[in-house]
DNA sequence: GATTTTTTTCTCGACAGTCGAGAAATTTAG
DNA sequence: CTAAATTTCTCGACTGTCGAGAAAAAAATC
């Protein structure tokens, strides 16, 4: 549905727009905001005064003259505009991450997790005091917390902080904003792990290639499967999603996946799927929750070594992995697959089953292989991914709200 | 990537404004207008001189006035500001329509297709026949042709008006633009069939329920299997897509498919395929091309009477389609399903397949069946989503560059 | 038949935004 | 000390939207 414009809110864009530049090249002069946004001189002028009348930017020290003319005043956030936690839920950890509104780390600190699985309240209870506790430590109000950003793994509904399904909590929904309602007046948002490596990919993606950047997939191997989908859109940046790939059916009536049903990808990809399969159990016993990554390693060695089974078991997770890829190729399209997660390191292993499960599928045989690349430094894509997203929310909100 | 806005870009998207709810409601009145678009009266007095004077619009004869005061002024588009063909491509024919740009048709005819399978420049070059035929009964100036909306079922370029991939012409592209050019300055669009429906389908459904709309997908059965997919994006109207569902892997290694490759849902659901295992031939035997629809009824009917292998035989098509719908759906989100094409008319005998193989995956398991109706008149519908898709192009096309 | 009421359309002045041009500021080069 | 170079700021012109009220035109009322 379309709706109306108005002048306003060409000012309101134009303004994100100044911020977002601010954003991505750091401190700029008058001049170069210009060039950037293509807006001319005069309005950079009226947009720049507003937005640092609100304190939003301020003009940074006089720094020596370089070159002759009249010196540059560069313009930057102010770091005290505002702060912003990232919580990192990993399935072990839980990571803490306080960041000024200039996007520079402030404080960080993990804490263990109990396995305790029925423990959806127990957690949520930790999460509000590890909350409490990083801004205890540093000092500032908690009015001046513009945003809590949240990532796990996992569905997350697409409209609300709302965790559906979890790989620990199962269907135990965790809705984090009636959560963190009461104490935090903070906007919450929550996204799924892998969808905010995919967005970290595609924005180093897009400063390379520019407008050339299509589209890309980002797929994370590790005890779960997850996958994120990064795409430009028509108009309006960029457009990503988190499909629930780890449990995308991968053959009708296949083995038993943990989260009760049979023939999930990660029935056959996940890390106790690989154990699974290399001891030979069958495929309908309910498997581990947790596999220590030391005994992977073992498996990997022996197939590494020859030995058939082990060797079939990562083969079999590949075709699984191929075959789910070219479904969602099939459903999208052509676009380069980045491979991350601990999983990674077992990539010698899996290659052939994934190409022969991709090449089993028309769209490959007529497109052709996708790029695949492996991307190490999964946990650095996701940090990333939590500030471009935070922070560009941020700068709309202030803007929206803040700026009259 | 943001770009600059401006004023003039604010008259522009209002204009588009007016022009859309005009094509929606029909004749309106300037009161009406301004209640649609929540644009002020004399914003609306602004705009309409404006498109009056460019010979967009026109205003219409003194109605009976019904009721007091002033009597109403009503606004619609001038039928003579240019015109449109639609071109429909379907497996035995192809027909084009002339519709003006009101929306009105004025002329239409069909053409036989032949089945020269080497055809792809056989059958340009009857296209550009069938265009000038069209042109020439109607007396229209060629200029007077702003653009011309083509479908086909198949695969199409996102971005150019490029069939890469058809039944009937296989990986023979047919790039329509290059096709044209010389003789049409009109633009040219090209989309796939089932696309179409489903664009029709969600400006229904959009209609009725509002913001509330949020997705759908269209599933058309015939001789191919075909998917459209609409979305309501973040802000900018609808997202549409046609994935290659036909050919999306149903089982690696599977029975053969008309593309050549083993295992596409279309080698277990498509017309040539439901055929091919109620005669209980090899799954790797090359399928029929084409297969009269009389056939298909008489194992329908077999079926119906309770005979096992033609039974069995629908029940596998309907597992292909649900198994390929839950992947579908777990790579988006939990959408109603439309089913449409000549395919319906099994849908008693598909219909046990599609929920077992919906049923089989976690997210149908987690989230519940979707919401699956039948829908005849795929004929209507593609032309509608025709109609919806084209008249939105030349409302944008005119006010960006006919309007100054 | 004249006047009032009602409804719709049009017009005017106020206000918000952007832009180009040129003035002002400020440093280096000569 | 002056001229050149470079950056920033300011002013007037232009385009856009909006609210209020004038103008138009028909029905209702006296």
């Amino acid at each position: 549905m379309l709706t109306k414009s108005s002048t306003e809110l060409v000012r309101q864009r134009n303004s994100v727009l100044v911020l977002s530049v601010l954003r991505r090249h750091g401190a700029l002069a008058h001049t170069e905001i210009s060039d950037f946004t293509r807006l001319s001189s005069a309005t950079i002028s009226a947009i720049t005064t507003e937005l640092e009348k609100a304190q939003i930017i301020e003009k940074s020290e006089q720094q020596p003259a370089s070159g002759r003319g009249r010196p540059r005043v560069l313009l930057r956030q102010r770091r005290d505009c505002g702060y912003l936690i990232v919580v990192i839920i990993s399935s072990d950890a839980v990571q803490y991450s306080l960041v000024d509104y200039a996007g520079k780390l402030i404080d960080r600190f993990s804490e263990e997790r109990s396995h305790d699985p029925s423990g959806a309240v127990r957690f949520v209870a930790a999460v509000r005091a590890g909350l409490l506790r990083i801004l205890d430590r540093s000092k500032i109000s908690q009015e001046k917390v513009l945003l809590i950003s949240i990532s796990s793994k996992g569905l997350v509904n697409s409209t609300e902080p709302v965790l559906v399904w979890s790989p620990i909590f199962g269907s135990d929904q965790i809705d984090f904003e009636s959560a963190l309602r009461p104490e935090w007046q903070a906007k919450v948002i929550l996204d799924n792990e892998t969808l905010l490596v995919a967005a970290a990919l595609g924005a180093r993606e897009e400063m390379v290639k520019g407008a050339d950047f299509r589209s890309l997939a980002a797929l994370s191997l590790g005890h779960s499967v997850g996958l994120g989908i990064v795409r430009r859109g028509n108009q309006t940046g960029q457009e990503i999603s988190a499909p629930n790939f780890g449990h995308m059916l991968h053959m009708a009536n296949g083995g038993l996946c943990r989260c009760g049903t049979r023939g999930c990808i990660e029935a056959y990809a996940g890390f106790y799927a690989i154990l699974r399969s290399a001891f030979e159990v069958p495929l309908d016993t309910i498997p581990a929750k947790f596999v220590p990554v030391a005994e992977l390693d073992k498996i990997a060695a022996k197939a590494r070594q020859g030995h058939r089974v082990p060797a079939f078991a990562f083969r079999q997770a590949g075709l699984a992995l191929g075959n789910g890829l070219s479904r969602m190729l099939s459903l999208t399209e052509r676009m380069p697959i980045a491979i991350t997660g601990p999983g990674t390191r077992y990539y010698d292993l899996l290659r052939q089953g994934i190409e022969e499960g991709l090449g089993q599928s028309h769209i490959v045989r007529m497109e052709g292989m996708p790029e695949i690349r492996v991307v190490a430094d999964e946990q650095i894509l996701v940090f990333e991914g939590h500030l471009n997203r935070a922070l560009s929310v941020i700068d709309e909100d202030i803007v929206v709200s803040g700026v009259q």
